[in-house]
DNA sequence: TTTCGTTCGTTGGAAATCCAACCGATAAGA
DNA sequence: TCTTATCGGTTGGATTTCCAACGAACGAAA
């Protein structure tokens, strides 16, 4: 278990933390770690779960199945991410996809009970353990926002112009670079590359905006 | 303040808090409540906030400006729905919206930091607040999953067909009823109204889906 | 019953997107 | 250097979507 404290260490979820108190807090969360040989399923789509996941080691799919059986990959989960949160948190308890291990797997498991229950023992960690849960929560659903207000525009050029407006906003200039390539923004904005690659170099024509690989200027705003 | 009790006990943050609790509690957490007249801003696109708002009483716009100057709505917010708790409750603190007053609004601030920090009289209800908070966001995580999981979907018909499933999982049966009519589908889709009634006639001509009104059922699955 | 408003399916032409393919540029490896 | 692989822009034709419009069905109100 400790070879993992430096991992977890770094883990949304245990900030602020001090790698000194990780012995006590994981005993008294309660928490376990299970291994899984590849291939093997950690969660059939419609388990009741009660417990957050967290890798610490190999590489898990979150897949969901269509009622015709083909299988698409929703995520990909390498330490240390968490799986599970959401679920767990909303108090859903079935899980909506199936957790595949990818690769021989270890993973701690954490009863969501024994976080926001705070024991008699009074630990310290349970305040912060809470606040960084919620902070990750927000944060996703921030996240998540973000991107369904660029999705959910019409065109290919309206999804672009509003995600090239917000790095620029985020970034507090015109000028700015952006963390995807031409196939990854594609499939973030969930639209096809070609028809992006031409829209830029319209945009590009139009004099609207200016773009080398990945650092891109915003030149003037206006159809 | 005492007139706004009722609705308070109905907000999905107080559930579970006693109603004679709620003297004690919102004097703990330091709530105000806030009046603004019918067109004022409470908030501005970019302003630092560490309150959430809750709407006691007439009716708000979350709009965004593009940078070349169109405003849309990104959403109506009614008694006793609450704004801001993600950026809050993400650290992210500026909010990415203005938030404008519809009507006379009557908003109950709560400052975050009092919420998470239990008091030192040891108010019983803070555990409730956070564990209400913590289901509150992942709640929200879970619908936005869900819904972008049907609009990542490439054509209408496969929006609508990832949305049907969905539903007959969530009914666990194959015929059910949808709480939308065509309109507020398609918006919910991000799709044209006609071409979401297109589709659908063809599905059900093609024998793969059948439905009167709301009323839907699956009745073969495949292209 | 008549009228009016709303919802939903349909249609046709314009516009946008998809898809496969190809090419040039660049970088990495032999 | 030559080869190979990857990435990004372009292109053309098939397909899908958009948009405006219309009409049928239904229910509510007069």
């Amino acid at each position: 278990m400790k070879k993992y404290y430096p991992l977890l260490s770094h883990s949304p979820l245990f900030t602020g933390i001090g790698p000194g108190d990780f012995d006590t807090m994981l005993h008294c969360l309660g928490a376990s770690l299970r291994s899984y040989p590849k291939g093997q399923t950690v969660y059939f789509e419609g388990d009741t779960v009660t417990e957050i996941g967290l890798v610490v080691s190999g590489r898990l799919h979150l897949v969901k199945d269509d009622v015709w059986g083909n299988t698409s990959i929703v995520t990909e989960i390498a330490p240390p991410e968490m799986f599970g949160e959401a679920v767990v948190c909303g108090g859903t308890s079935r899980v909506p996809v199936s957790v595949i291990a990818k690769e021989d797997s270890v993973i701690l498991f954490i009863d969501y009970k024994r976080i926001v229950t705070t024991c008699s023992s009074a630990c310290a960690f349970h305040a912060k353990l809470i606040r960084n849960m919620i902070r990750i929560l927000a944060q996703k659903n921030i996240l998540m926002s973000t991107k369904m207000e660029h999705i959910t525009q019409r065109s290919t050029k309206e999804k672009l112009l509003s995600y090239l407006m917000e790095q620029a906003r985020q970034a507090g200039s015109r000028t700015f670079d952006i963390p995807y390539n031409r196939q990854e923004l594609a499939d973030y904005l969930s639209v096809e590359r070609s028809a992006l690659s031409a829209e830029m170099s319209k945009l590009k024509a139009d004099g609207v905006i200016d773009y080398k690989k990945n650092h891109f200027e915003i030149r003037r705003e206006g159809a």
